[in-house]
DNA sequence: TATATTTGCATCGTGAACGATATAAATAAA
DNA sequence: TTTATTTATATCGTTCACGATGCAAATATA
């Protein structure tokens, strides 16, 4: 008989590992309608909150390292919703900044949270979880990306 | 200003994503010592519950496409931890069968989940708040892989 | 000032994920 | 029994993740 531990349902990073892919598969459509993946989409949303930053900021708010993230800004540069220049004082800082399209992008995706929550949302795990459930990911993610 | 729904502290999915992928780095340097990446032990994990399972069941049970399983599958059937054989009955299907080395895998990895366990685990995370959680991401999951 | 170290980013290789498509076996329909 | 459809798996192309490594600019040290 298999241990208990090692039961596929008694693993909490099984389920974290397939609720972020089909929630990541849920935002697909709405995204790639505008050339976007979801990796791009948070990009998005942190530039969107605080415009021109260096590649290393960026990174460490979405906890990845920068050679994730290097390409994936070089591919949104080439479809055009940001652009890469180099620092002024620390010529070694790449500081990204969003175009305009880029900037467009808030106004055209502005229908994607609310489909994608009620994609997500059912009788049992409703809105009014959110609040416990953002703590106990953040308690993790604390833990374990310590550093960051 | 931006939009609350557009702030990164609003985003279910990103602490998901992330959390995952901090959760399976804590993994790596337990299952690289044995040969393993983190999905290649997720098959593990059912082949040790049933052995001798076609591609289609492991892929279901693992809520991924058969070709992300396939790949997988190959290149553990390289490394000697399964072998893939065409179904006698129906020879549409590829039988996944563990070798005695896949086998002896559960004694090795033996004290993964506890080490992952403590690596998560703090004071305001407890095993207590496990089954809540559970319950919580299994809602997610049913509602976004519905089919499956 | 010359040398060493650190820092920020980029490149490379490997292994997932996944949409799209292909192929062969099994089953259903004509 | 041909022919069409379904089913199970595999192949292909693109985009992440990420460990390892490289490189140039900035900073610290000698």
């Amino acid at each position: 008989m298999i241990k208990d531990e090692f039961k596929l349902d008694n693993q909490l990073c099984f389920r974290l590992y397939t609720a972020s892919r089909l929630l990541t598969q849920a935002y697909h459509p709405l995204l790639s309608e505008h050339g976007l993946t979801y990796p791009q989409y948070l990009v998005l949303l942190v530039l969107w909150e605080k415009d021109a930053q260096p590649v290393n900021d960026i990174a460490r708010r979405l906890y990845l390292e920068t050679n994730t993230v290097t390409p994936l800004l070089q591919r949104m540069e080439k479809e055009g919703f940001l652009v890469r220049t180099r620092g002024k004082k620390d010529a070694r800082m790449m500081i990204v900044t969003l175009t305009d399209e880029g900037r467009r992008l808030q106004d055209k995706l502005a229908g994607v949270p609310f489909a994608v929550g009620k994609a997500a949302m059912c009788e049992s795990f409703t809105p009014e979880m959110l609040p416990g459930l953002y703590k106990t990911l953040d308690d993790i993610i604390v833990k374990l990306g310590g550093g960051r």
